[in-house]
DNA sequence: GTTTAATGTAAGCAATCACTAACATAGAGG
DNA sequence: CCTCTATGTTAGTGATTGCTTACATTAAAC
């Protein structure tokens, strides 16, 4: 790994415990194992190197191509599917949006926009795929983006509960069950 | 309003709005009206403050009481009553949550205390609603805690998106539209 | 009218921060 | 062997921070 990449990887775990501010560039550096200055040499400031780590660890193009692939399934399966792997997402970036969540207002524009980026297009995706199995009268009338924040709404705040919040009773659940019984609830919502 | 209560009133918009370490002794005072040295001599240090704040402001009180009055009504609007009242305690409490969201990982103890009280009991008293509807045979059979936790997670994801991310599609929704499909999907996908 | 409690003003201290300058070292490529 | 590039070491700068000390002001209480 060379010295920039281990820079920014320190970086990211020291943003995402304890935040911008709190984040020193000693210790990034420490953690990085070398010396502050050669953090300044690759990165101009200590916002420039958080600008770069944002960027670099975005995960912009992580879910792209999933619903196509879906269209040929079951409606519950599929659901599980989409679940399955948006949990996955998330807990692979699980320190991104750790930092997102922490510093989304104090640095509004640049972090902000990766985050919605990432959502909206899964969001939209979503209310696509509902509406269009509303035209084939698979499902019943109902507005489809609500139905995508219902959906997605069910499963980040799992996420965040189990993972970001730490709650030990949440993080007991078994995942499966929990993708389950929410895909269940959702689909005889839904279904016409 | 006395000189405590102007602190703690810009002190908790300022940690809301720039986090602990970014908001300084020096602004909150400036804000408050009053000479930093005031400060010091109410709050022994920015630390003591922090707490008082956030205890202060909990909202543990603020949902209490709220399920037994439930118990009388249909099923739908006893969940959309709680839906509604739900969104508006979190509404009252933005700041607060801000704080929570930005800082649970840096005073874990303190913080994660006062927002697991809040949400826990909101979501126990929930389960054991589901329970006992499930034992009058008026739902079908699932876990009641994963379904709190599904209507909770809704709806906390979508004050989320709504507003601590100030999100403009998901502010652009009705509100009363959205409560009702939430509890729609999520009545058709409980009831027996 | 004197005391007392709450505030203000001014100055500053010790620590920490992001960031820089100057020089030494080491290894790879020619 | 020489050069170049990347890194380390050391020291330091100016700004900011939480917090303190010392003293002045004010207004209500007695």
């Amino acid at each position: 790994m060379d010295t920039r990449e281990k820079i920014m990887d320190a970086a990211l775990m020291l943003f995402s415990k304890k935040g911008y501010i709190g984040a020193t560039t000693r210790e990034i550096a420490g953690n990085a194992g070398v010396a502050e200055v050669t953090l300044f040499r690759h990165f101009s400031s200590k916002e420039k190197l958080f600008e770069e780590v944002i960027n670099t660890y975005s995960f912009l193009p992580a879910l792209k191509g999933l619903l196509p692939s879906l269209k040929n399934m079951d409606y519950t399966d599929a659901l599980s599917e989409l679940a399955g792997r948006f949990l996955e997402r998330l807990s692979e970036r699980k320190e991104l949006i750790r930092i997102m969540h922490a510093e989304i207002h104090i640095y509004p524009a640049k972090v902000r926009e990766i985050y919605h980026n990432f959502i909206d297009e899964l969001f939209r995706t979503l209310a696509s795929y509902f509406r269009e199995l509303q035209l084939k009268k698979v499902l019943r009338d109902f507005s489809p983006e609500i139905g995508a924040g219902a959906f997605l709404g069910m499963f980040f705040s799992y996420f965040n509960s189990k993972e970001l919040l730490l709650r030990k009773d949440i993080a007991a659940m078994d995942s499966a069950a929990v993708i389950n019984e929410f895909v269940n609830i959702f689909t005889r919502g839904t279904l016409k």
